[in-house]
DNA sequence: TTCTGAGTTTAGGCTCGCCTAACTTATGAC
DNA sequence: GTCATAAGTTAGGCGAGCCTAAACTCAGAA
């Protein structure tokens, strides 16, 4: 057996997964959005859009757009399976903060083994998200779906607990940790302010104003109260 | 500060640490001992050699040879720690065994930061040597020196501790593993055939005869008896 | 319906790192 | 001292992956 993702460099496998995060089903990724995520110019992505449609793993409608196929999805998915395990990986057991893990784990992700990745993830009982609360894939490819409803979407007086934060910006994750505004803790909306105004939320320790960008970043479950 | 190390492709610490490894203080690394380390054709050999010199990583004299200058020198060690504390900490922390480490670790030294090497030495408590007992250097380049003789050097009822395995061979090592010629063991040279014949050698547990090529790989400290 | 501009693709060029083929050098046998 | 040969170097070529400049397409405004 030879899998296509033996053979596939690191630009490939980086071409993928901006891929994945940039188009949906019913969406296709567009060269700009491609190549500013890469910061590439847009020629070098109109060029590795060919090889890689000629290799099977994207699907190309000229001046359209791209979307994967599910060869190119499934190693997009393995990528981010990785990314996410090595992450946890590193705040688990090497104690690593969750602001200072992507950059590291967006070089180790193109050189691990399966193998490796494994044992990582068995070394950490296999958590189902990452440190941000983003979900793990699971090795063949199927990812959780939730129910996520951002902070600035909530209603006041609402419940919730944080699932997810969707920013890698250090001093943004700095600054949620230092408030307590992590996967996991449970919140409550208390005011928020029109027109992208702030918001007031009560933790379990505190009652925080935090701006609307930020609560934006805030992916979360509501609860009934 | 914009350090050398930090432009350097994966290939071209390949070479630096291939070249660390063939050549000696007397002795340069020859272009084809260099393309058969690396499994290259003499000519590319040339011609990154040409490119290193250039960069002041390596001393070349046409037809001759080359050395490491003291730069090429230091990128050589910090790969080489990288390569080792690697090997320790997937041995110490995700329960490989020493046959399987090398390819996982070849990979591993070019992506990882400085930043994660040295807190997996901080997590293993900054061991000296590796599984196979090859020294770490230091994170500032110096290198502990040793002196070791081959198991086929000893003379017969001298006693001594392995310090090292020069061998990568995953058969070789997992046989070795399963003798116990590991390093660390207290061990005793028993008899010693002419022409390259079979070693006999006591352990702690056991008595066993083994072949030249294999006693050649076991590197000793010898001891008073 | 035509035109214009944003977005996309093509053309051509560059470096890196490899290759093979052809040439040059050093060395050791005679 | 000459010369055959092994080792090393140069020349020329290729794919990956990037770039800039120029050409093309499409869609929305006039």
């Amino acid at each position: 057996m030879t899998a296509v993702s033996d053979t596939l460099t690191r630009s490939v496998e980086d071409y993928l997964k901006a891929i994945y995060r940039l188009s949906s089903d019913i969406r296709p990724a567009s060269t700009s959005e491609i190549a500013q995520h890469l910061a590439l110019a847009p020629a070098s992505v109109s060029g590795m859009i060919k090889r890689l449609s000629e290799q099977g793993l994207l699907e190309h409608e000229r001046y359209r757009g791209v979307q994967l196929t599910p060869e190119g999805r499934r190693v997009a998915l393995r990528m981010l399976r990785r990314h996410r395990l090595i992450e946890s990986y590193l705040v688990a057991a090497l104690g690593y903060s969750w602001d200072t893990v992507h950059d590291e784990a967006e070089r180790l992700e193109h050189a691990v083994s399966d193998d490796l990745v494994e044992r990582m993830a068995d070394a950490l009982g296999n958590p189902r998200v990452d440190p941000h609360g983003d979900p793990i894939p699971s090795p063949d490819g199927s990812v959780p779906e939730t129910v996520e409803v951002a902070l600035t979407d909530m209603e006041p007086g609402h419940s919730a607990r944080i699932h997810r934060v969707r920013t890698r910006e250090p001093e943004f994750l700095r600054h949620l940790a230092d408030l307590g505004l992590i996967p996991g803790a449970h919140i409550t909306l208390r005011d928020r302010r029109p027109f992208l105004g702030p918001i007031t939320v009560e933790t379990d320790q505190a009652t925080h104003v935090v701006g609307h960008e930020l609560a934006a970043a805030l992916l979360c479950a509501e609860e009934e109260s």
